[in-house]
DNA sequence: GTCTATATTCCGATAGAC
DNA sequence: GTCTATCGGAATATAGAC
């Protein structure tokens, strides 16, 4: 059954990973999450005893999150475009909130973070990058997309474009991102 | 004359960029820099009165540095790609000494920075993008250089790669920026 | 310019009542 | 599961001696 406590554990999941892409894992406190969802500190401490844990948990429920979405992304009877851009979208979303994407806000703190916790992000890493892979590969079959790197390789700079723009933007303006999805569109179908 | 003073104050300044580099603003103490240097708390205060003005000032030395790179490579008498690759074995320098970009690592710490230092900042992305532009043009002319969209946008595609290449390296191991460095060189001497 | 010493605040974390 | 209360430690910062 759906307790109250699944309820504030799955509030807190969302808020951390929503602080992680704002401000970063040093700059926000169980005090600040405590706060804005109405609880006190311990009661965050009860469902996350340390700090690491949290971190862990939500980068738990990333790749949960892609694995859902690879799992979707490979039945769905839709061209390889829409697939793409459903991931673009994500990040397009993130500019809109002030956020920057999870892999990137934790690649910043990457080397404060345990051994345990790091290979889970290498995990998430790899899972993302294989789903734009394949994605990239189908649309390469169908004549939807046309390049000429391995996919592996493009799906690199594809990734990489879209996690700095949005960091980018941040600093120069939404527009240097939209400037950068679309031409990322462009140029894969030709 | 070149005092001690100056000596120490250049020492926190290349230290201070190498932390938030490294692990991030929020995640470096005054102590840790002191311990670092051998001296003492109060004597980082002395240079640099709060922590934010180190910040700030890790900025300007940024924008000078640039500053000083541009004027150089306007004048010097060499092809453009060579002017690029002075460019990109700065970052390759960056993921053997486990940093990100400075650029990177500011986009994550951005929304918890004083509009002041944010104004410099984007005057320092700014610069670095204008950099690139440059050149781009310049190999284009010369014929080193083919790309089908504007200069201003290959800069930004390029940059991106670039920065979260970095950043990629550090999780998914330093190969993966290798290979994001050469695929931007290929495509762009064709 | 660097030191000792200290003030203040905040943070992560725990014990124990409800 | 959430609370009150509190501890130990670390962080930013300042005053004043050398």
């Amino acid at each position: 059954m759906a307790t109250k406590t699944n309820d504030t554990k799955e509030a807190i999941l969302l808020l951390g990973a929503e602080l992680i892409q704002q401000v970063g894992y040093h700059a926000f406190s169980y005090a600040d999450i405590a706060k804005k969802l109405g609880i006190k500190n311990a009661a965050v401490h009860y469902h996350f005893p340390g700090k690491a844990d949290l971190y862990e948990s939500i980068v738990d429920s990333h790749i949960s999150n892609y694995t859902k979405i690879g799992e979707e992304i490979a039945q769905a009877p839709v061209p390889a475009k829409a697939k793409l851009e459903r991931i673009f979208s994500r990040y397009r979303n993130l500019v809109d909130s002030d956020r920057i994407c999870v892999i990137g806000a934790i690649a910043a703190d990457y080397k404060t973070l345990p051994g345990k916790t790091r290979s889970k992000v290498v995990t998430l890493v790899e899972l993302v990058l294989k789903l734009v892979e394949k994605t990239l590969q189908e649309g390469k079959k169908n004549g939807e997309f046309f390049y000429t790197a391995s996919a592996r390789v493009q799906s690199l700079l594809i990734m990489t474009n879209l996690s700095a723009g949005v960091q980018l933007a941040r600093i120069t303006g939404k527009k240097d991102f939209e400037t950068i999805r679309l031409s990322i569109l462009k140029q894969l179908t030709g």
